[in-house]
RNA sequence: GCGGGAGUGGUGUAACGGCAGCCACGCCAGACUUAGGAUCUGGUGCCUUCGGGCGUGGGGGUUCGACUCCCCCCUCCCGCACCA
């Protein structure tokens, strides 16, 4: 198999070129020919140690084992442009470096296709999703192929593939199926639950079943709404993000800060509806905790954290009376969160959610005479005020509370509550600063010490009492910073004089104590929003058996033998969209409308029945959650992964590892969407049992972004920023003056780039070669097309050390290097091994030109090179420019691809000098260099230092206070 | 507002606390050329009276020695943002 791989270039041999220089028309000839070869090879085949995909293991069993991935492409209809490319180089140079280093090394590459722009394209172009869909997968493969990545394509599969949707239903169902054991920490089936429950060894959580009702009396019915009530996925009535511009309701990783569409950037509304959501938060602390066990950039470990929001404080019960209701609603409680239960004292009102369970209990009938109008909105009841109120909170999107400035808005209930540690009347309102669904979504308010309490305190005419002494010179509202407690005590407690954390401890003690309260944690993460009104997902492998009135809204899971539930084929799958700003509208999935796909005929054990499916469609996130697993056999139609291959390839290394991927690439938007779900559902699965590994992914890179400069002319408009020139620091298109903005790169831009251009005039080798050498991998930078022609050279100079450009033979020889080659070569072995394992692919590639103009130098006109130096120069480069390394290795006489060639290693005895060059200084300052024994003491350094002439001359006349002399480094002589 | 990250030549960047600017783009000069967006060679931080002086956002500090460690400030980028 060692024919040569191309042929010269005929039409370049007459213009003075030589027939064989590295030009981009041999370098694409040369790309084209590998890239069949390795595919016909077969050569990037991974072996797994067991299974359908073995074949082969037995030559890499010894081998350590590295699982290289990137977060998979979304298969847009707009293509690549040159930054899309970046991180999956990185993963590629990688993985071929630890293929060549000796690991068994899984680097494959998938498609993430189901959801929103997917859809919003194909009702565009009036095609079905699948169509374009699959169109677009085929572009970008192609294009990955001819960038020369090292995938084992058989592992490919994209998220919409029934065969892996189906497991992405069948993981549903193990979440429908589960419930999270409080006290274990974790998820058990649901089945051990209702054992327990019948047995009476354990009692139903708080609000799953009815008030006032236990366990036993519960009907058939009630015990079914009981148990989905614990289920880990379950269907629940609450303010969700509706989006009417979308036609969805969103999740809240998908709204932005703005209240609006993360996609489409349309308003969202808070809107009570009946929607699937996902338990998450009872993962909150272990995915919170498993932070620290992860190799991740602190940053985006940091995101998580604020997203996961963990707060410590106390719960606290105030009980309530109704001013002037007929009932006795005394002994109602409100319960709220603080973090600060040390200013219990200075507490003097409570504000509830708009949306609070107990707003309608707690509402009193009358006005008390001489009541404050500021606090009854000028309504004739509390009722009133009341129902006004919560319309006008509920219609406002985010957006509009933001625009509002903040202004403190609410109304009081008519309605006191007693503070308990000073006895005193507190008036309870509602308010929209404070949220429903964190903490109780109730407050106690103390605006001595808080600011946004304080305000609302000034609005309503409401009183301020401190309980920290603010510094003398203090003279603002709120005072949050430290200090002594003052007006903190009574008959039974006093906090005065204590500071803020001994506070917290002798209330809490006494709220414990009295039974007012307890300390307790809270989380900002709220459940996850996990259905879609969208026809381009994952169906729900749920029907509901609508001949039970009773129970027509209880899901049932379809048994595992009837998956997948394919999507079915419809000719209208367009979403039911409204005006953007119709917050009157109300979801309508698509599916709802294929009538004959959404009734159905099943047997679940009681004979043939009429269902109905449920019609939503999971978020595409559903399927990125889990398709790390499924690389290790896409195939497999058994069981969701064989738990050996997930050993190998995921499990931990020793106890108490998390396990999981080696190295993981992706963008950091990701870092509280897919990150945190895929965590999620992969916690799931360890705690069912179905994967050895507590985490998904062990080591994660965020790549940088490639930015370009795009360019306005006096109007404003772009113009076409490849025909910009620049003179003097100005930019000019035909002649006039434009204005430079740094950025985006993007077809409005006219900034655009794509790979297959620079493949075009360069060649895929250096396209990587250049993407990889403008810095580390983490870093941001920005496109610049006119300095890739250096990458070029670089290959060029490669291409004319190794190769004759006359003949197109190898030009090495079986001769002995010169030392100083040699230093030079093991020093950049050193080096290149050093960027490669740390992903800082510009070390690497300066490294190699510097070996590459040393050996330009040192063996330039006719002399050969000795081979003991181009093959490790050919290998050194082979994972940043592996077509042309693959021709060059080959043409020195390799018949085998050099994928598998071990990658060079450093002879330490090359890395130490004899001699070296050090520095010397007088007071910090480099007066000289002095040559000296590489291993010379302090004494023998400082003696060669001072028989130089012009340190002689500095330290001529002058008192020599200290000499310091690092070996190897440099002497300092300090001067008095 | 809170939290995080980063500031080095014209540009991208490099420097275990030890010679600041490796490597490259660009620019300048030379060689080879009918020609060059080719190739090769040399130069290129700023100032300079050619001795040297000054330089890593600014100001302090630690140290024989600081791009690197500590404190304060400035600027830019990112995340969160009425989270009690």
């Amino acid at each position: 198999m060692s024919q040569p791989a191309t042929q010269p270039n005929p039409e370049q041999t007459t213009d003075g070129v030589p027939p064989h220089r590295y030009t981009p028309a041999l370098a694409q000839s040369i790309e084209l020919a590998w890239e069949d070869r390795w595919e016909r090879e077969g050569t990037f085949h991974t072996p797994n140690p067991t299974g359908r995909l073995s074949a082969g293991f037995e030559r890499v069993a010894d081998r350590p084992k590295a699982f290289v991935m990137d977060m998979f492409p979304y298969p847009s209809g707009t293509g690549l442009h040159v930054g899309h490319p970046l991180g999956y180089l990185g993963t590629d140079v990688t993985s071929r470096f630890l293929r060549m280093d000796g690991r068994n090394v899984l680097h494959p590459m998938g498609y993430d296709a189901f959801g929103l722009p997917a859809e919003q394209y194909a009702v565009q172009t009036g095609q079905h999703p699948r169509v374009t869909t699959e169109a677009n997968i085929v572009a970008i493969a192609a294009q990955l192929r001819r960038l020369g990545v090292d995938h084992d394509t058989r592992r490919t599969f994209a998220t919409i593939d029934p065969g892996y949707y189906r497991w992405t239903q069948w993981i549903f169902e193990q979440i429908f199926q589960a419930w999270f054991d409080p006290d274990a920490g974790k998820a058990r089936p649901i089945a051990e639950l209702v054992a327990e429950l019948d047995a009476g060894t354990r009692e139903p959580a708080a609000g799953t079943v009815p008030p006032g009702r236990t366990w036993p009396e519960l009907s058939a019915v009630e015990r079914r709404r009981a148990i989905d009530a614990h289920r880990l996925a379950y269907r629940h009535e609450a303010p969700v993000n509706w989006c009417p511009g979308l036609g969805t309701v969103l999740s809240n990783e998908e709204v932005t800060a703005d209240g609006r569409s993360e996609r489409g950037n349309f308003p969202v509304f808070r809107r009570p509806l009946t929607q699937w959501m996902m338990r998450i938060t009872a993962y909150a602390e272990r995915l919170l905790s498993d932070l620290d066990r992860l190799d991740w950039p602190e940053s985006l470990k940091l995101m998580q954290r604020n997203w996961i929001g963990r707060s410590t404080g106390s719960r606290i019960r105030f009980s309530v009376g109704a001013v002037g209701r007929a009932d006795d609603a005394a002994n109602e409680d409100v319960e709220v969160f603080t973090t600060r239960p040390d200013t219990l004292f200075g507490a003097t009102y409570l504000v509830l959610a708009p949306e609070h369970p107990l707003v309608e209990t707690l509402t009193a009938a009358h006005w008390p005479d001489a009541v404050d109008p500021r606090w009854t909105s000028g309504a004739a009841t509390p009722v009133e005020a009341v129902a006004a109120y919560q319309r006008q909170a509920s219609r406002r999107s985010e957006l509009d509370r933001q625009a509002e400035g903040r202004e403190k808005t609410g109304v009081w209930l008519g309605t006191t509550a007693v503070n308990p540690l000073t006895g005193r009347d507190l008036p309870v309102f509602i308010a929209d600063y404070v949220l429903t669904g964190y903490g109780t979504g109730a407050i106690m308010a103390v605006p001595g010490e808080d600011s946004r309490d304080w305000e609302f305190a000034q609005t309503f005419g409401l009183p301020v009492v401190r309980t920290v002494q603010p510094p003398a010179d203090f003279s603002g509202g709120a005072y949050t910073g430290a200090g002594p407690m003052i007006n903190s005590s009574n008959e039974q407690l006093s906090l005065d004089g204590l500071d803020k954390a001994a506070a917290i401890s002798a209330v809490t003690e006494w709220l414990v104590a009295s039974g007012h309260g307890e300390a307790t944690t809270t989380y900002k993460l709220r459940d996850w929003l996990f259905s879609r009104q969208r026809y381009w997902g994952e169906p729900f492998p749920i029907v509901y058996d609508t001949t039970d009135p009773e129970a027509a809204d209880l899901p049932i899971a379809v048994p595992e033998s009837m998956l997948p539930v394919l999507l079915p084929e419809v000719d209208d799958y367009s979403p039911k969209t409204f005006a953007d700003d119709d917050d009157t509208s109300l979801p309508e999935p698509p599916l709802s409308r294929a009538t004959d796909w959404t009734t159905v005929t099943l047997d679940l054990g009681d004979g043939p029945r009429q269902y109905r499916r449920e019609t939503n469609t999971m978020p595409n996130w559903a399927g990125s959650c889990w398709y790390h697993l499924r690389y290790l056999d896409p195939d497999d139609d058994q069981r969701l992964v064989d738990p050996e291959l997930e050993r190998y390839w995921l499990g931990p290394r020793r106890p108490g590892d998390v396990g999981g991927v080696d190295l993981y690439v992706g963008g950091v938007e990701h870092a509280v969407l897919h990150l945190l779900y895929a965590r999620f559902w992969h916690k799931v699965l360890f705690d069912l049992g179905h994967v050895s590994s507590e985490e998904p992914f062990r080591r994660l890179v965020n790549q940088g972004y490639i930015s370009a400069f795009a360019y306005t002319d006096a109007r404003g408009f772009y113009v076409p920023a490849a025909e910009v020139v620049e003179r003097d620091g100005q930019f000019f298109h035909d002649g006039e003056p434009v204005t430079r903005e740094y950025g985006k790169i993007g077809k409005s831009l006219k900034n655009m780039v794509t790979p297959d251009e620079m493949i075009e005039a360069f060649g895929a080798d250096t396209f990587r070669v250049y993407e990889m050498s403008t810095g580390p991998l983490e870093q941001s930078r920005p496109w610049e097309t006119k300095a890739v022609v250096g990458s070029q050279r670089l290959l060029q100079r490669i291409w004319r050390v190794v190769v004759d450009e006359e003949t197109g033979a190898a030009r090495v020889a079986d001769i002995e290097p010169d030392d100083g080659t040699c230093r030079v070569l093991h020093r950049t072995i050193e080096a290149v091994r050093d960027g490669m394992g740390t992903l800082r692919f510009n070390i690497a590639v300066a490294r190699i030109t510097e070996l590459t103009n040393h050996l330009t130098q040192a063996y330039g006109g006719g002399s050969a090179v000795p081979r003991s130096v181009a093959e490790p120069l050919v290998l050194l480069l082979a994972p940043l420019a592996p077509h042309v390394a693959e021709e060059m290795w080959s043409r020195l006489g390799h018949p085998d691809s050099l994928a598998w060639a071990p990658f060079p290693v450093a002879d330490q005895r090359w890395l130490v000098d004899e001699t070296v060059e050090v520095a010397v200084q007088v007071n910090g300052k480099v007066r000289a260099q002095v040559s000296v024994a590489a291993d010379a003491d302090p004494a023998a350094m400082e003696a060669a230092a001072r028989g130089d002439e012009r340190i002689a001359a500095h330290l001529d006349g002058a008192t020599v206070r200290r000499v310091v002399a690092v070996p190897g480094r440099l002497v300092n002589f300090v001067l008095g």
